[in-house]
DNA sequence: CTTAGACTTGAATCAAACTCATAAAATTAA
DNA sequence: TTAATTTTATGAGTTTGATTCAAGTCTAAG
């Protein structure tokens, strides 16, 4: 079995030209080489280097083996780098990921500040909305996705960040402009403007539209919330949207923004984060950025306590 | 230090899922996992799994680590395939560079011959003249060089090949024709042909003209052998070459080959090798082989035997 | 031929890795 | 829930193998 240390033998051989050299460098007794070498030229039954020469040369058994020492060993050194500075809460790796497709609104201004305490960390934003994340989360892939829709995973804690109100945006000439609240009903003739994501991730779907069994007469997508605030302001359909995008975006003048059914549909926004990931002190420190982020810039947002 | 053995107990582990089943594996005692696996959380401070839980998952740093190990192990278990391969001497590495342009000639026959008998070995020809070979076979960039110009260099052997006769190529209505040798004065007014190389790589001039101090009238260059005698014979100059390049090309009714001196000049040329690698049973059968080919092969080439 | 420097070798030492026996914890079945 | 089973942890003792020490061999230079 060639080790490590093997390898790493080899190398200080190379860069010191003496086995008495390398024993010093290495902090070993010359003597302890000369065993260690002689062990694994006769278990791999292959002469390594020759002797008998100054400065010594290594065979081309030995050469394969110092390919492998240059290609290895640095990524020892750098993982064991890695490491250190991860058993020390100095460091690590923020690789977000959200659902929720109006959050970069906030999430952006939190990673700005958080950067700013923690440069280090090496953060990352995943914005391609083409694979599942949660399954990304547990593999390791992902370190924290924000999500609406925390589902029991082993190793997988969510922690909420606040509750908001979905609002149905309308415009102010609409015939349900001027109504307390919108019902399932009353979507069933409306264009309904959304971003291109499954329907499963969308709240009007799940809690209103799907239990009711309606579908509106139309759909069509819009990447972004000005677009869609846009659309509905000329009259070209409605929209749901978070309390506090809609707030931000639109024009209070042009667009009535009305609770859906009775009651509103609340939904509370989580960090879905690795358990062991928890309780490193970056990760702490960027959830409470975040939370005093949302709290501070979103209005019409309310704490929300229950962890999953 | 993480070692070799930490990687792969990690590996088995998320293969098996379990200590038990990983310690089968590895034919070790689960206590001795469990201890190792201890020893290195400790020796890190850090977390690499989460034990109570089924199958059990791994931390941040106990992914990073298989990363590692994901990377690494390969490479180690290639080299000693690679190795063990060498030591049974069932495979190697026979990269050549020829130094001799004529040399194709004979070198390619032989090649194909060796790939017969031992279709594991990576051949190459180097054909690119632009880098000093001696100083890459040194390097183990190459494995063999062919060249008539022997250096003394620390672990470099020279196995003799043959000897051959250069011979001045003149047409037969050259006013030299029916000379009994050329001198080098000879030469003073004529267009010297040759390979595009280095002056010091042709034997005309460091066995003859620079030692008289002569220089030709003109010198131009071809590639191809056949190219220089086409062009000597329709009377553009002269060429030197191998008497048994000269003998496989040129057409004995248009150009005659005289000798260069007196005597003649006879040069022997050299296989190129490193030394550990000379006692490998590939490589004797590989010079072997070339040497046949070359005396059943080339006319007018005589044994060499000197070593150098 | 002698001598100094570099490497080798065998025996002794020591530390690390492993096993054994057993305890603790967790999971499953009842 | 308890009991049974499986899995992991732990401490003591053992083994392995890496290292040191001391003495010897080899090579090159004077």
């Amino acid at each position: 079995m060639i080790e490590r240390r093997h390898l790493h033998t080899l190398t200080t051989l190379r860069d010191s030209g003496s086995l008495i050299e390398a024993a010093q460098r290495l902090h070993l007794t010359q003597s302890a080489l000369s065993h260690q070498l002689k062990d694994l030229e006769q278990r791999l039954n292959l002469q390594l280097f020759v002797r008998k020469s100054r400065p010594l040369r290594f065979t081309t058994a030995g050469q394969r083996l110092l390919a492998l020492a240059d290609s290895v060993l640095p990524q020892f050194r750098q993982t064991e780098r890695e490491l250190l500075r991860l058993s020390q809460g100095e460091t690590g790796r923020l690789h977000i990921a959200i659902e929720c497709h109006s959050c970069f609104q906030w999430l952006m201004p939190a990673i700005d500040a958080f950067r700013d305490h923690w440069p280090d960390v090496e953060m990352d934003l995943a914005s391609g909305f083409n694979f599942a994340p949660l399954p990304a989360l547990t593999r390791g892939d992902l370190d924290l996705v924000v999500t609406s829709n925390p589902q029991s995973l082993p190793g997988i804690s969510y922690i909420p960040l606040f509750s908001y109100e979905v609002l149905l945006a309308v415009s102010h000439r609409h015939p349900l402009a001027e109504s307390t609240f919108i019902q399932a009903q009353d979507l069933a003739a409306e264009t309904l403007i959304s971003y291109p994501v499954e329907r499963e991730r969308l709240d009007i779907f799940t809690q209103l539209l799907d239990p009711a069994g309606i579908e509106p007469a139309a759909i069509r997508t819009a990447e972004l919330t000005v677009m869609m605030l846009q659309l509905v302001a000329s009259g070209r359909g409605v929209c749901a949207l978070p309390n506090w995008a809609l707030a931000e975006h639109s024009d209070k003048r042009f667009i009535r923004a009305l609770p859906l059914g009775e009651k509103g549909i609340w939904t509370t926004l989580y960090a879905a984060v690795r358990e062991d990931q928890l309780e490193m002190s970056f990760m702490r420190d960027f959830l409470g950025i975040a939370k005093d982020i949302c709290f501070s810039s979103l209005t019409g947002v309310r704490p929300a306590s229950k962890t999953v």
